[in-house]
DNA sequence: GGACACATGTAAGAGGTTACATGATTCG
DNA sequence: CGAATCATGTAACCTCTTACATGTGTCC
């Protein structure tokens, strides 16, 4: 139940169409909460229908034609209760993590060139974040925006230093050679 | 499409019965990919239908008795190759920071609370893990597994660091007192 | 008017969550 | 036999993903 609140955030700090949204959501709020723009119109009809939002007058056509959108009271209230909520932490599911597993059972074959290349994606993200950073945050600003983004760092350079972890642990298993062998049954 | 092959894992690891395998989801695998009960016997159930594992003779009524499946070759074959397979990581999507964002605009009110009962949580995990690392690899044990339990031992690191750094912002920030447990009415 | 970007929307299906339903076994 | 526990299964619902559909405005 995060789309909703995500959707609130995103239109108090600016009052957006649909797609303006989007756009944002490949950005900034989409480093720690993706959506597509499907997800986003479903949403936006949803929080209008309950009274959370308001689209701005001037209206066309359904289709085609630009619609702004606003966070009225109710909408504002809501995700101010929500903030303080108490929400569990789900559970871990991460796909690599149970490819490496898996790999104690079947053979590591190819697994080390995938976890290479994971490493480099994770570098890059880690750059870009570290860019904004100096960006936006040389001295301060907003300093909730600011924790945010140091746990979009925290993280990639968790996924960093693991992956080099393992790829050395790897490179010191197998003598030479990453993931040659395996030698079957 | 993970869920699969979490099970072949875990079936090759050793031959189970749907029920074992919601108990081992619950722990070891659970700590990585986490399941219910009813997604394990629905995903049985296809996996048998794909001809990638089978059901133990002995059967009896399909309500009730206990059926053990194992891994037929084919199965062990997918998993090998989804090993290798690349996948990209998902994009993060987590609440928590959500949350935080979320309170630079409608007030923090609450949330350092909140935050503070994440780190309990996450601490607790984080000690879970140390001790399954101290009793089952005290020196070597399967590379791979360590590995794995490795990433979750640093993630939840990554966690407490966060949190502890976070609370510790927001005590500097509103002067003494995080929120004062906004005492309610 | 054709191409293209802008903008919103629909549909089908997979995966996950929650609640409930049903049969078998064991133990007092 | 009643209760608890083991064990499998159904159903409803929600979210997310992927692909497709439709309309508008602009520029050549």
């Amino acid at each position: 139940m995060s789309l909703p609140h995500a959707i609130l955030t995103a239109l108090l700090e600016k009052p957006s169409s649909g797609l303006e949204l989007t756009r944002r959501f490949d950005k900034s709020i989409g480093y720690f909460w993706s959506a597509t723009h499907q997800q986003i119109y479903r949403e936006l009809g949803r929080l209008e229908t309950s009274g959370l939002i308001r689209a701005l007058p001037a209206q066309g056509p359904s289709r085609g034609s630009k619609k702004e959108y606003e966070v009225l009271a109710a909408g504002r209230e809501e995700l101010a209760a929500w903030v303080a909520r108490p929400e569990d932490p789900r559970p871990i599911r991460d796909p690599l993590l149970l490819r490496v597993r898996a790999a104690g059972v079947v053979g590591r074959e190819g697994l080390a060139q995938e976890l290479r290349r994971h490493l480099d994606l994770h570098r890059r993200q880690l750059a870009q974040y570290e860019a904004i950073e100096a960006r936006d945050f040389p001295e301060g600003g907003d300093p909730l925006q600011h924790l945010v983004l140091r746990g979009g760092i925290d993280l990639e350079t968790f996924w960093v230093a693991w992956l080099e972890r393992a790829l050395r642990d790897f490179d010191a298993g197998t003598g030479t050679d990453a993931d040659a062998d395996t030698g079957s049954s």
